[in-house]
DNA sequence: TGCAAAGTAAACTGATCGGTACAACAAGCC
DNA sequence: GGCTTGTTGTACCGATCAGTTTACTTTGCA
C-alpha cells in the first residue's frame, strides 16, 4: 500500500529511539520494524543497505542536531551564560532529564564503533568546537577554552552513563546545573 | 579432555574483555569462545545458565575489583590525595590509558540494562561510596562529599565515552590530571 | 586397576538474525 | 480507463544466534 504515511524524517527519528534504547548490536530489524512501525520491506525501501544504512542516517541525523540545535542555542542571542542554558535545556529535554541514553554514546559501543568512528568523532568534535567557540566569546583563553569544551561533552557523556547505571536521574540534574558554574567560571 | 587448562577465574576474566570490548548484544557466544579459548561446551559447563550467568559472573568479578582494588586503594595508606592518585593510577592501567571501555558503561546499553540494573547500581554505588569516605576523611563535608564521589565516576565514565568517540585517549588523560585538584580543593 | 567425575569436541536443535523476491496495492498523470 | 511510480505485506533465504546432546578423554582417587 502507497500513501507515505509518515516522512522519511519521521522514520529516521523513530529509528534514533530505538538505536538510543538498544544500541547497534541490540537493535535488530525487527525491532526496528515495531519502533517504527514498518515493515521490513518498507524499511528496505527506504534504506536498502540495511541495518548500516539506518544507524548511518541516524548518526547523520544527530550530527544535524548537534549543528541545528545544540551549536545554534550556543551561537544564538545573549550572554555565553544564557546562551550555555539555552543549550543545556535542549539537551535536558532530549534526554528527558536524564532517562534517556546518548544515541552516540551508545553507538561507541561493539560493532558500530569501528563501522561509524568517522562519524561519531565528527559529531563529538562539532559538538566540542561549538562550545569551544562559546568560551572564546565569553573571553576565555584559547587552550582553557577546548579543555572547558571537552569537559562540558564529557560531562553530559558521564552524567547520563552513571545515571542509567544508578538508574536515577539525579546525577545528570546536577550536573545540568554544575556545568555553567565551571564553564564559565574566571580562569 | 580434562585437566582445567585455565582456572575458572582466568575464564570470567577473559570474558570480561570481551563484554568490555563488545556489550552484551554484541557479544555472541562464538565471540565469547574465541575469546576464552574455549568451546561452548566448556563455556556451558562453567556456566550452565548461558551468555547470562558469563554476564552475570563478569559483573561480580567488576564489584569485587572495585572493592578490592579501587576501594581498597581509597582505603590504603597514605594522605587522601596519594590515596586518590593510587586509584586514578589502576584506572588508568585497568583502562589501557582512555583506549580500552569500561565494562560496566557498556553493560548500560541494551538488553542487558534491565537484566543487570541491580548489579550495575550496586558497583557504581560500591564506587562512589569508596570516594565518599576518603571525601570525608579529607576534610569535606557530608553533603559535598557525595556530590564530589559521583563526580568522579561520572568523570571517569564521560571521559572513556569521549575518548572512544574521539578515538583519542587525551580527554581521558586530562581527566586523570584534573580530578584530584577538583576532589580535594577547599570548598 | 578400576571407576567416578571433570572437562572437552563435534554435531546438532529450533529460533532469530539480516536481507531478498515478489506480488498487491493506491495515488498521480494521461 | 490504463500506466507509471512509490509503498507495502507476505513469504522466503542462508547464516548465525543461543543452547543441547552425546560420546569421548583424561584425571584423581580408591
Amino acid at each position: 500500500m502507497p500513501a507515505p504515511l509518515i516522512s522519511r524524517d519521521e522514520v529516521v527519528e523513530r529509528l534514533l529511539t530505538v538505536f538510543q534504547r538498544l544500541g547497534y548490536d541490540g537493535a535488530s530489524l525487527a525491532e526496528l520494524s515495531r519502533g517504527t512501525g514498518l515493515g521490513k520491506s518498507s524499511l528496505y525501501h527506504y534504506f536498502p543497505n540495511g541495518k548500516e544504512e539506518m544507524a548511518l542516517a541516524v548518526l547523520r541525523r544527530a550530527h544535524a542536531w548537534i549543528e541545528q540545535v545544540v551549536v545554534a542555542e550556543l551561537e544564538g542571542q545573549g550572554s555565553p551564560k544564557e546562551r550555555l542554558e539555552r543549550m543545556l535545556r535542549a539537551l535536558d529535554s532530549f534526554y528527558a532529564g536524564g532517562k534517556n541514553a546518548c544515541v552516540l554514546g551508545n553507538l561507541v559501543v561493539g560493532g558500530a564503533r569501528q563501522l561509524y568512528q568517522r562519524q561519531l568523532r565528527s559529531a563529538f568534535s562539532t559538538w566540542v568546537e561549538g562550545l569551544e567557540s562559546l568560551a572564546l566569546d565569553a573571553g576565555i583563553s584559547r587552550r582553557t577554552a577546548r579543555e572547558r569544551a571537552e569537559d562540558v561533552v564529557l560531562q553530559v557523556q558521564g552524567a547520563l552513563v552513571l545515571s542509567g547505571g544508578l538508574d536515577d536521574p539525579t546525577p545528570f540534574r546536577r550536573m545540568l546545573r554544575k556545568v555553567p558554574k565551571e564553564f564559565l567560571a574566571p580562569e
